[in-house]
DNA sequence: CCCCCCCC
């Protein structure tokens, strides 16, 4: 380890003025369906193909003997190109990658992910006098990858000549590299048609007889869908093989045919179904293209599936401390348990149900730390308490609270998964990793700040603007100041339960029943609600404020009011009246309901703070900058 | 053709 370290350290000081050797025979070896690993390669030129979507970079390699011309950037790495840290000449390791044959010769490598080694200056220049190759030699590797001169036809081939592209009639069909699930061979589907198992990461809209092996790693539920241009429903699953995982949408009809058949972790042959462009806010899969089942896709149960092949999941961590950047995107991230809360009910006001939500906190070696919330039975099952370390695939990042990470229906959560990361999170969390400081991204408003993220509006805004009309609610930020608190229905009793708020019945002579639990009892708790009017310079308008903000705006328990209540009627006005003219930021959210029949904007406080000063500054400079810009 | 993921 100390060695590794130390060889790491000596690579690192000099890496700007050691001259890198290129891995020469790494094309060849390429060519002919091997997998070098981290192949050190010098990038001869650079070309944007322009198509429907995002552009596409193709690159020439060069190893120092060969360059190879059918290379391509994952279009994540676009940005290596576009901003000059990937040009003619640049060397670079090649740290991952998909290698596969189009059409039965052709092969092409996709770069996934690539380490810079030296600039165009630092390695002075095109290392070598390669001569470029595109399809496999036979007997690679007897004369070094080298083409062979013994080979009829191919005598005039001079390894150090001008560009000559060697002829067709040194192809030789001989095995075309990595196929889904390792070694075992499947060249047809079942029925007998003649159609190729296709490595899912070579898949692209540009062929069109191809057959998938893959097994399923998710599936989503069956989900509805309504909008101006149209309706219907729909599933989504994802399914991998060696070569990548893909994501896969049925509508309607296909929604149905195929629903029950999918499950997860078995293993299917799937062909005929559309590729298209992936959109990455919406899919984090490693592929650049995403499937969609059509009435003539077929998808058939692999029943000779030995389940001894389960390619794993793949990966594309995002370090805890850089999630910020990720806001409202997908990302995986991976990390250990510091805490967790226990679970939990919420209503669901919008869907008027109730749903289970537990929320834990998770560290990795960055020092940061993240709040993520799991709903559902991702929430009931989960099991936090002996630190696990848990993968998430495509979590979606929030900003509520600043930062914070929500499980989806579609996030395939990995207890203590058996991957390199998840040991060295281990070893770090056992290492002196579980009593490090963390800083955490999730900032609750109950700790003072929450306020970065606000979405600052005036009260005039709520109906400029349309607030609250939408499906979700709208939650807005805003400083406003209380002009009245309401006296009457301050207070209610409410069943004595922990998870339960419901106002009791009072059945006189001190007994109580709550409906909901179906309880009888002689104890209560209070419970507040209050209504306040509020404005601020632009309009006015009438809050509701519930029990922990109402603690806070009165600076007292509800039960400790109730009781004042009960005591000394005026004292207990006098504490109302503590918040009139006062001013707060408040965190308001504002939905639509219908009430009797009549429509009508709710607003309702959901967090209280006092004015920071800081903050607001911070706002009005942003504000300010605004009207320069326009 | 979806792209919602809830609470605060």
């Amino acid at each position: 380890m100390i060695a590794v370290l130390r060889q790491f350290c000596v690579l690192g000081k000099y890496s700007g003025k050691m001259p890198f050797k290129l891995t020469e025979g790494a094309i060849s070896a390429l060519l002919n369906g091997h997998e070098p690993k981290d192949p050190i390669l010098q990038c001869l030129g650079t070309k944007s193909i322009a198509g429907s979507g995002v552009p596409r970079m193709r690159l020439v390699l060069s190893d120092g003997v060969h360059s190879f011309a059918t290379s391509m950037l994952a279009t994540q790495l676009n940005d290596f190109v576009t901003d000059g840290r990937l040009q003619q000449n640049t060397v670079f390791k090649l740290k991952q990658y998909q290698s596969s044959v189009l059409q039965g010769s052709k092969r092409i490598v996709i770069c996934l992910d690539i380490e810079i080694l030296q600039t165009p200056d630092e390695a002075g220049g095109k290392i070598g006098e390669p001569v470029p190759l595109s399809v496999a030699q036979n007997a690679a590797g007897a004369n070094g990858g080298l083409p062979n001169p013994s080979k009829p036809g191919n005598e005039n081939v001079n390894p150090s000549g001008p560009n000559r592209i060697p002829p067709a009639a040194m192809y030789s069909p001989k095995p075309t590299g990595k196929m889904p699930f390792g070694k075992e061979q499947v060249p047809t589907t079942p029925g007998g048609t003649q159609t190729r198992v296709m490595p899912i990461g070579s898949l692209t809209p540009y062929q069109n007889k191809w057959s998938v092996k893959a097994r399923v790693s998710q599936k989503g539920t069956m989900r509805e869908w309504k909008n101006p241009r149209g309706e219907g429903k729909l599933f989504s699953f994802t399914v991998l093989d060696d070569s990548g995982d893909i994501r896969i949408t049925c509508f309607k009809e296909e929604a149905d045919k195929f629903y029950d058949m999918i499950e997860v972790g078995k293993v299917f042959y799937i062909s005929n179904a559309t590729l298209k462009p992936a959109n990455a806010q919406y899919n984090n899969t490693t592929h650049d293209y995403e499937m969609t089942l059509r009435r003539d896709s077929t998808v058939t149960l692999c029943d000779k599936d030995d389940g001894k092949m389960v390619p794993k999941i793949q990966y594309k961590f995002v370090n805890i401390s850089n999630l910020e950047q990720n806001i409202s995107g997908l990302v995986d991230v991976i990390g250990v348990v510091k805490s967790v809360e226990d679970l939990n009910s919420v209503m669901i006001k919008s869907q008027n149900r109730e749903a289970k939500v537990r929320k834990f906190n998770l560290v990795d070696q960055s020092g940061s730390e993240v709040t993520v919330t799991l709903w559902g039975l991702d929430a009931e099952k989960f099991d936090g308490k002996e630190h696990p370390v848990v993968a998430m695939k495509g979590a979606k990042v929030s900003d509520f609270n600043t930062c914070s990470l929500s499980a989806m229906g579609s996030t395939t959560i990995s207890m203590n998964p058996d991957i390199p990361e998840a040991y060295q999170l281990k070893q770090w969390y056992e290492s002196g990793g579980s009593t490090q400081a963390t800083q955490s991204l999730t900032i609750s408003s109950g700790s003072g700040g929450g306020t970065s993220a606000a979405n600052w509006k005036t009260l005039a805004d709520i109906k400029n603007e349309n607030l609250g009309m939408k499906d979700k609610p709208d939650y807005i930020t805003a400083k406003v100041t209380v002009l009245y608190c309401k006296k009457e229905n301050v207070l209610y009793k409410a069943c004595p339960n922990d998870q339960c708020n419901k106002k009791v019945i009072d059945l006189e002579q001190g007994k109580y029943r709550c409906e909901k639990c179906d309880l009888q009892t002689d104890e209560f708790k209070y419970r507040l609600i209050l209504n306040m009017h509020v404005a601020d310079e632009y309009e006015s308008t009438w809050v509701t404020c519930f029990q922990e903000q109402g603690e806070i705006l009165l600076k007292m328990s509800a039960q400790e009011l109730g009781e004042l209540q009960q005591t000394d009627e005026n004292a207990f006005d006098n504490v109302l009246k503590r918040v009139d003219f006062q001013s707060y930021f408040m965190k308001l959210r504002v939905k639509m309901d219908r009430f009797n029949d009549e429509d009508r904007t709710r607003v309702t406080v959901v967090n209280v703070s006092p004015i920071s000063n800081v903050d607001y500054i911070k706002k009005l400079q942003a504000d300010i900058q605004k009207l320069q810009v326009e």
